[in-house]
DNA sequence: GGGCGGGATTAACCAAGGTTAATGCGTCGG
DNA sequence: CCGACGCATTAACCTTGGTTAATCCCGCCC
């Protein structure tokens, strides 16, 4: 079962850089960083829990991470996916208590930064601020977006936008019709991430599916049939919101 | 009718510093900002829309303001509000495209900085750096927060997560039994504010008074009876949720 | 091959909130 | 003093999405 289209690579792929998100220089800062402590972890592992004091900074080499808070009947929000060449500051204001809760969503190896070191790294390389920079500001942006769609939105809005944003932001740009990715997460955790049921998220999947607006080759391999279908219910316009979401655009 | 405990002062009030929420040195850098165009805004007015080409930073003087966006629809989501002292980077990561559209929900004061001179005052200013910093940081912790609430909580738990957030900002960290606070909109924004719709921010607010957690002296004007009650409902620490989301703490 | 386990799928039921609309209430301008 | 307007309040009704639970499917291990 050959597909006509250009197909990206599993995330899971071992080639670190095959889905090179954000790649700012594939892989990014690899000089800067070659001396820093470099972690590896397993998919479903957790690496900070909420209110644990934090370490400090992350940059994510290769795998998918997903940024979460939860509630205390066990209910979970994603906040954020962070790919490969991402950043990640789990740190708020106070600067040492953490706010969040880390997972790997696929195998995942990262670079843990001290905060000082992390400082004196931004001073010295100002590329690596300003790419610093880029990668914060365009989370809020799709926090902002996302943010309006779990307030206003419907399942459909969010979804829709999940799906489009995932696709933009793991094959760098990419979103076209018949374009095949993967996200690999869970339905579970996909609806964590639009802040929907599993089952529910898996009825909207399914309901895209049965209107021909994706295609679901197997679980979570998506190929997008419609896309102005999609974009029309995301309420988005891709190229545009690719230069709002992913960085270095 | 006085109030037997601390009443803070009107948002709409005449001085400038009176409700300095995130207070760095009042008036924020005044000394650095002095030669910078200073702008005035009448409540209502919209600083920009979303799309539009940005024009760079903000630093709040005075007065308070609602970052939001909107779907076709018209259903607005506030996903930030910016009090005193508050920096406003509206800016996505292209550097140009404005995603959101900024409110003013009361007469504001502020400054608008253009991009090259924000970076040159960043260079120059470790003090305005770091500031500008918290700020950020402070402010993903607390979409963080309330993008958990807006995905997986009640309405009951948005709005009161909302009740304590705006009375431990806009008081600089105040949030005790009996404590007055005013909160500058109408019940319909705080409901774009908390993904609600006006009646149904109506309905909870009732509730809660119903319920001896909160007064309400006159619209909008708020005192909070059972604290305990409250912070329970939002799921939240007061004095930990301090340190998450107001910077400088 | 058979049992197991984790995820996906589906249906039936339920409840939290949205919508609409009527009403109240206070302020402001004339 | 009146009317208009904007906001708050309340009730009635209905939609969307959550919950529970049964079933399925597929890979894996014995």
């Amino acid at each position: 079962m050959n597909h006509q289209r250009p197909c990206r690579e599993d995330a899971r792929d071992p080639a670190p850089w095959s889905n090179g998100a954000q790649a700012i220089g594939v892989p990014p800062f690899a000089d800067v960083l070659a001396d820093t402590h470099r972690v590896m972890r397993r998919a479903g592992s957790t690496l900070k829990l909420e209110g644990e004091v934090a370490g400090g900074h992350y940059v994510l080499f290769s795998g998918w991470l997903a940024v979460a808070k939860s509630m205390l009947d066990g209910h979970r929000q994603i906040v954020d996916v962070v790919l490969p060449g991402g950043f990640l500051d789990a740190v708020s204001a106070d600067l040492c208590t953490s706010v969040v809760e880390i997972e790997a969503l696929t195998d995942v190896s990262y670079a843990a930064i001290p905060r000082q070191d992390w400082q004196r790294l931004l001073r010295e390389r100002p590329d690596l601020a300003r790419a610093s920079d880029g990668s914060v500001r365009a989370a809020m942006s799709r926090m902002s977006a996302r943010m309006l769609r779990l307030g206003k939105g419907s399942a459909d809005s969010i979804v829709a936008f999940a799906l489009c944003e995932l696709c933009l932001r793991s094959t760098g740009g990419g979103l076209s019709e018949g374009w095949a990715y993967h996200i690999p997460m869970t339905q579970q955790q996909l609806g964590d991430f639009c802040g929907l049921s599993a089952v529910h998220m898996c009825r909207t999947l399914q309901r895209f599916r049965r209107d021909d607006i994706l295609e679901l080759r197997a679980p979570m391999r998506m190929v997008i049939r419609d896309l102005p279908a999609l974009a029309a219910i995301a309420e988005i316009d891709p190229p545009v919101l690719r230069q709002q979401i992913v960085p270095a655009a």
